[in-house]
DNA sequence: TTTGACGTAGAACATATGTTCCTTCTATAA
DNA sequence: TTATAGAAGGAACATATGTTCTACGTCAAA
């Protein structure tokens, strides 16, 4: 029962997304019609709410441009704290100086589930190529002190004064952490538990090119 | 002379990002007042007119919620149009079934230029490891047929019948392509010229984990 | 002190924009 | 055919929302 969307749906589907796009907040239901071909306020109106009956939007009720699409076109503006740099350690995002930001990048909101304590650093030099990291990426990090077994973390190794992105495994009764390139062609290090520090952990990278 | 932001700017800049990341559309300007601390609604309009002269923001005259920041938050939907796999030929965005999209992914605007011709597929796999691609992540295209020198390009191997991202580079005068990973620890591979076909360009790459 | 730029308030105003209501048209079931 | 529901069109309405104008306080230059 009827829950494809009508060509006149998909359209509205269509005009919203590029709208979006083009000026950075949703149309108005005139707007809409006007790039829809749909002379009616109300006719707009009717389909934007079997619109959101159907799933694909949310509206806002008496709010101008109240919409907002499922699909969450979003992203969220995160604190660019600065470099990774392989022989220091990560600038922690502290509550002291939240201007601190360099600048912010748009993260992808489907990368995040609460914002907080979320923060990215731009990797410099090839020291995380074995994560399949590279010059000038961006990592989204999460800040916390420990880790669970095939998280993705920063660890500062203490002897080596050194921070790099591994894969976390706690083995031998706790004994010895496992740090595992994200690369097959790499191998693992093997550190004493007690010589390295979960700096956070990696939820996402964005690599431009 | 007063290019940094006074507190309630930076107040103002901060409302409106918390805004628009949980109504996914910016806030009025008595919104932003009422956020911010500020009875006045021609306060909130002339400290938004000084933050637009400064570069932070975009308005739009008469337009409710009109306005977008200039650190573009927003997302782009991309037609995730499927998975590459090293083995098979990468689908085209044809016009004959723009509806054949699996999904949309968002992709930061900044790593956008013109949306057209732009789609993601999602890499089956770890055939693409020396270039820094992972199973799983998530490969943003522009479907073109030539490439410049320096460009990493999708690469339809005729011979191997096998595609593969790689940095593209014509020499011995037109003759032959050096497909240079992205990896430095692997090698280049040399290929005739006429033996391989550029299915697009790789202008980023996302991943979450 | 006077002047003027800057930031702030509050109220009045104009209009941008969602809602409601009444009709009309079509398609399907009774 | 008649009835009923879905979809559309148009106009009137209510209000959400940006703009304008006047006034006030502060601070630094003249």
């Amino acid at each position: 029962m009827a829950n494809e969307l009508s060509e006149r749906q998909e359209r509205i589907l269509e005009v919203i997304r590029d709208y979006v796009v083009e000026y950075g907040y949703p149309p108005t239901i005139r707007e809409i019609g006007e790039a829809a071909g749909i002379s009616s306020t109300s006719v707009v109106s009717y389909n934007l709410n079997a619109l959101e009956k159907k799933g694909h939007l949310t509206r806002n009720k008496d709010t101008s441009r109240g919409l907002r699409l499922r699909e969450e076109m979003i992203a969220i503006p995160v604190p660019l704290l600065g470099n990774i740099v392989a022989g220091e350690p990560i600038p922690i995002p502290g509550n002291e100086a939240p201007e601190a930001a360099l600048d912010h990048v748009a993260v992808p909101t489907e990368m995040l589930t609460n914002t907080d304590d979320i923060y990215a650093l731009r990797v410099r030099g090839n020291s995380m190529i074995d994560s399949l990291i590279a010059d000038g990426d961006v990592v989204v990090m999460r800040h916390q002190r420990s880790a669970e077994n095939g998280d993705t973390v920063a660890a500062w190794l203490v002897d080596e004064e050194t921070v790099t992105l591994k894969e976390f495994h706690l083995e031998a009764g706790g004994q010895r952490v496992r740090l595992q390139p994200r690369n097959p062609a790499f191998d693992p290090i093997y550190v004493r538990a007690d010589k390295v520090e979960i700096q956070g952990k990696v939820i996402g990278v964005i690599r431009e090119m």
